[in-house]
DNA sequence: GCAAAAGTGTTCTGTCTACACCCATGT
DNA sequence: ACATGGGTGTAGACAGAACACTTTTGC
């Protein structure tokens, strides 16, 4: 039996998030050639034949960011036939989380972050895979502590709850949040702040990834 | 560029989950060839042309057994460049739950029921798949009712506590477990009695879906 | 009558929610 | 002095955990 079919094609698509400018932005490239030629579309390579799934999805955010310690899963493998018009491409979407200053674009690969609530029409199925991506983002924020994957080292207990307010779309009540986190001990206080505005200057904190660990091991989970 | 690469295919593998006589277990086939000949495997095919990946699980599901009713997701995709010898095979797993008494394997697939805590030593990279599948199972079964998927269609309480206890792996509190079934008015009592050794009967219940989703749509979860 | 599983409530504790005012700064 | 966001505590409702005895049946 021959198993290989020389029809088929298996490629990553990439969901990368941030938050910035008070919106959730998900990087976009454009497409230069047929099919869907000139619209948007997510980055996205074929595999190569020695490389991983992991290690295709760290190549094609090389190819269009200079970024470092970024959060990567994989979300789901999306597979109807014709989902590409060129032939078989069977693609295994990633999600990332980046912190946005921390991120250079590649100005020559084309991309750009888009706001999620104003996308336009993209190319293939890439709407679908984003919106898969969005509701994994938000289950992630509610049990775990992906939040900080999208924040720079040290920030301010605003900036954390604005990242919540942001991804899950909602209000969260200020004295709520802070108290949980408290209770969590999942912060470490740097002993610095952050002066900004015309207003009192607000406490620095780092995430402790230790203070973490030994909740984790307890079961303990993060339901905002 | 030429997308398709010809050395490369795309198989799905099944992890199939029943609970019988007391423990989970997880359906095998037998390798009749090399590699890893005599071997037990996890059910599995490359996919067609033409079908999608969901199509080719239900597929492979029927190749092996007669049932009805199955539910099925799709789990995570392994990609590993030598996970299987003959060539390159990005395999995208599934996971499967089914009524034992509902299923009737077909003989000639070599197909038999393992129990999940004394596997012997498997084919390719399934013992990986499998562990990961049973990770995915239990959380699924904290917060969503996936144990009904286990059981036919009537069923006692206890039978209920029981598909929990040995999935989970540990004991639940008989009263608090009745109790938030109670709350939570996903069930129908069918007004019949299970009358089985010497001991009082066990009155029949049946999972209501209907108010299950009146409750899902409240975002109101299960958690055990 | 006895073995075996079915069935049933209360108390305690911890967590979530709702809610309003003072503080420190820049202009 | 005023505008702006930073920072703080309490009370009530609800959910989870611990815990033991009575009921109904087959033999």
């Amino acid at each position: 039996m021959n198993l290989l079919n020389p029809k088929m094609a298996v490629a990553v698509d990439l969901v990368v998030f941030t938050v910035a400018a008070r919106s959730l932005q998900v990087l976009l490239t454009q497409r230069q050639e047929e099919p869907f030629k000139n619209l948007r579309a997510l980055p996205a390579s074929i595999i190569h034949l020695s490389e991983t799934l992991d290690e295709a999805a760290r190549r094609i955010l090389r190819m269009i960011a200079k970024s470092e310690n970024v959060y990567l899963e994989q979300l789901y493998s999306f597979s109807h036939p014709r989902r590409d018009p060129r032939g078989r491409v069977v693609t295994v979407a990633y999600f990332a989380l980046v912190k946005a200053e921390k991120v250079a674009l590649i100005p020559q690969s084309s991309a750009i972050w888009y706001p999620i609530d104003a996308l336009e029409k993209l190319a293939f199925d890439h709407q679908e895979i984003i919106q898969y991506a969005l509701e994994r983002l938000r289950n992630k924020l509610e049990y775990t502590t992906a939040a900080f994957q999208l924040l720079s080292q040290r920030f301010t207990l605003s900036e954390l709850q604005g990242i919540y307010e942001i991804v899950l779309g909602k209000k969260i009540d200020k004295r709520n949040f802070r108290k949980k986190l408290k209770a969590l001990n999942i912060l470490k206080d740097c002993g610095m702040v952050k002066r900004e505005g015309n207003h009192r200057p607000a406490r620095l904190y780092t995430f402790s990834e230790f203070r973490f660990i030994k909740l984790r091991d307890r079961g303990i989970l993060f339901p905002f």
